[in-house]
DNA sequence: TCCGATTGTGCAAACGTTTTAACAAACGAA
DNA sequence: TTCGTTTGTTAAAACGTTTGCACAATCGGA
C-alpha cells in the first residue's frame, strides 16, 4: 500500500540498496544518484517503515520510561511534568522518541520493563524513581542494558544517574535561614528510605554544627511528600514549649501544608515561622507569602538524563557515573526576616 | 543472540508457525502442544519480537501524541501530568503504549506526526490541543488514520473527540454564584479563538439571562492562561466605580494571579469579592482560601480518549464522534457568601 | 600499456515474525 | 467401506529494510 524502497528504487532504476544506502549517506553514492533518488523520494512521499528498519538494524530510536504510580507521590505533577518536557525535548533533538508504559504494582512494572528490553522495543531506559533494592534496577544491570537514573541509588554506585547535590542544597537553605538571624531552626524530612530525605537531612545538619548552633533531635520531624505531613510537623512544632523560628521542608508541597496550618492558627510568615523549602515548583510564588525554594532544576535533570543515556547508547562511555545538576536558593518572602523587611 | 521463535520450535520438536499460533491463541492447536510449547517459551525466556511483529502484522499496539509546547499554556504542568496518567493507564491496561514525541513548531508536530504515520510508528494518535485550522487534523483525517481529539474542534463536527461540556459547566459556576446572592458577577475568559473560552463565556451569560440579572460589557475580561491576566483583570475590575461582588475565572491559575491581587491590595475573598473557576486543580484546596472550582475531570479526559481511540483502532464504530465528560463545582471558601458562612 | 586502488552499484541473505494454502490424520455418518 | 468434515500441523512466502560480498568501471601512476 504505502511507497516503499523498492518502488523508489524501481523508479528511479536503480537498486533497493543503492536507494537504502542514499537514505544512510553512505560514502559511496555519487553526488548524482542522491539527487535523483531524493527527488524521487520527495515526489512519491516515501518514508521508510520504521518497524522494518529497526528489525534489521536493531535500533528503535526509543527511550522508554514508565510512568510514576500515584502511590508514589515523590513524583507529583509539577516534578513529572517538568522532568518530562526535559525528556522530551532532549530526546527528539537527538531523533529519539520517548515510549511511556506502566504497571500497577512493582511486579507489573517490572513486566512492563522485561517486556520492552526483550521485545526490542526500546533502545535505553530511563527511571524516574527507585526504591531500595528495586527490581527493575538488578535486572537492567544483569542484562546489560542500557538505563539511567534521575535521582540516585545509594546501594550501587556504579549505575548511570543524573541527581542534585541535596547536601548542599540543605546546607545552603539552613545557612541562608541562619544568615537572616535564625538560630532556631527545624527541620521536617521525608519519608527516611529515600536518600533525598537522608542528604537533605544531612546537609542541614552539618551547616547547623558548622555555625555552632545548637540542634535538637525534636527540632527533626519526619513525614510524606505530602500536605498532611506538613500540617501535621507545623502543629507539632507551634506546640513546643520552645518553638523554632525558622524551618527547613524537604518538599514544597509540604510546606503548602505547613502553611495552610499556620494561617489557620493565626500565625504569620515568615514573622512567627520563617520558611525554606525545596524544587521552586510555579506556585510557590503565587502563595501568600511566596515561598523561598531551592530550584533543583527539574527540567534539566531530564535533559541530561535523555542526553547521557543517549551518549551510552551510542556507545559513549561518559567519564563519571554521577551527573550533579546544579541548585539554586530563590529567596522569597517566607524567609526574610523583619529587620531585612523593615530595612 | 536473543531467544527467538526458530528456537523454542525447535527444542519442542515443532514448526515455528506452531509456536507463533500458541502465541495468538489460535483454535486449532492442541492442548498438549500448547502446554508443552508454553512451558518451553518459559523455560527459555522467550519473548517476542515486537519490530518484526509489527513488521508483518502491521499493528504496533502503541499511541502516538505530541508533548505541548510550553509557548502553549492552556496545557499546564497539573492537567497535562493528570490527562497523560489517564491516557496511559488506559492504554495499558488494553495492551498498548504511549509514543511521545514533539517538534518546536507547528510545522515540526506536523513532521514529527507524518513520520509516525508513514513511518507506521503508531496505530492512532491523541491530539492533546487543536488550534484553528490545525494542519495536523487535516492531515490525519486526509490519510484516515485514527485519532482522536481532546476538547473539540469547532470547524469539523465530524472528528472523534472528548471533551466536557463547557457551556453547562459555566452555567453552573455562575448560577452557584447567583444562589449565594450575588447579582453583580464579572466573567475572567481566555483567549477568544479558543473554543474553551467561547463556551465558558456562552454559559456564563445564559445563566445571568436566565436568572434576569443585568450583564455589563465592561465586566467580560479577556486574557491567556496565565497569572498575569488574572492579575490584570483584578486590577481592572477593582478600579471600576461599580464593582462586581463576584467572578467567573476561566481557569485556576489565573485565579491564582486574581488572589495575589487583592491580598496585595488588602481586599478579602469572598468577603469582597467571591471567585468560581475552572479546572479544580489540587492547589485550589492548598490556597488561602481555598478556591472554589469546577472539576472537569482531566484524567478521566484522558482516559475515554485512550479508551475511544483504542476501540476505533480495533474497528469499532462508536456511535456518536463527541464523547463528554462530566463536570461537578466544587464549592470552596471562596465563594461562600458572609450569611452562610455566619449561619 | 598494465595493474592496483578507488568508486559506484547490485545481488542476495538476513532480521523474527504472521499467515495462506496445503496436507495428513482422525472422525463420523451413510 | 467410503467420503466429507474436522483437527492439528507444516512449508513457504511475505513484511520492508540493511549490509556483506562481489563485480564492473574508472582512475592514476609506473
Amino acid at each position: 500500500m504505502a511507497v516503499t524502497i523498492k518502488d523508489v528504487a524501481k523508479r528511479a532504476g536503480v537498486s533497493p540498496s543503492t536507494v537504502s544506502r542514499v537514505l544512510s549517506n553512505h560514502p559511496r553514492i555519487s553526488r548524482e544518484t542522491t539527487r535523483k533518488v531524493k527527488a524521487i523520494m520527495e515526489e512519491m512521499g516515501y518514508h521508510s517503515n520504521m518497524m522494518a528498519r529497526s528489525l534489521v538494524s536493531n535500533k528503535t530510536y526509543t527511550l522508554g520510561m514508565i510512568l510514576p504510580r500515584p502511590a508514589e507521590e515523590l513524583f507529583q505533577n509539577h516534578f513529572f511534568a517538568e522532568n518530562i518536557r526535559g525528556i522530551t525535548t532532549q530526546a527528539s533533538r537527538n531523533g529519539y522518541d520517548i515510549l511511556m508504559t506502566t504497571g500497577h504494582s512493582e511486579q507489573e512494572e517490572l513486566a512492563a520493563v522485561t517486556r520492552l528490553v526483550k521485545g526490542k522495543r526500546v533502545d535505553g531506559i530511563i527511571l524516574l524513581q527507585s526504591r531500595r533494592n528495586d527490581p527493575i534496577i538488578a535486572f537492567l544491570k544483569h542484562e546489560e542494558f542500557p538505563f539511567i537514573l534521575i535521582g540516585h541509588y545509594a546501594q550501587d554506585e556504579e549505575i548511570l544517574c543524573v541527581d542534585n547535590d541535596n547536601v548542599q542544597a540543605a546546607y545552603d537553605a539552613t545557612q541562608h535561614l541562619i544568615a537572616q538571624g535564625h538560630e532556631r531552626i527545624g527541620f521536617v524530612s521525608g519519608p527516611p528510605n529515600l536518600t533525598v530525605s537522608v542528604d537533605r537531612l544531612d546537609g542541614y545538619l552539618r551547616a547547623m554544627h558548622d555555625h555552632g548552633l545548637p540542634m535538637q533531635p525534636e527540632w527533626i520531624v519526619e513525614g510524606e511528600f505530602l500536605q498532611e505531613s506538613g500540617y501535621r510537623a507545623m502543629s507539632f512544632f507551634m506546640n513546643l514549649p520552645e518553638r523554632p523560628t525558622a524551618l527547613v521542608v524537604i518538599d514544597d508541597l509540604v510546606t503548602f501544608g505547613v502553611l495552610r496550618g499556620l494561617t489557620e492558627l493565626g500565625f504569620r510568615v515568615p514573622d512567627d515561622l520563617s520558611l525554606v523549602s525545596f524544587n521552586n515548583i510555579s506556585l510557590t510564588e503565587l502563595s501568600t507569602p511566596p515561598l523561598s525554594s531551592v530550584d533543583i532544576g527539574i527540567y534539566q535533570l531530564g535533559y541530561m538524563a535523555s542526553q547521557l543515556l543517549i551518549r551510552q547508547i551510542q556507545g559513549d562511555k561518559p567519564q563519571q557515573n554521577r551527573t550533579i545538576v546544579p541548585h539554586r536558593l530563590i529567596v522569597r518572602e517566607s524567609s526574610l526576616n523583619l529587620s531585612s523587611k523593615r530595612s
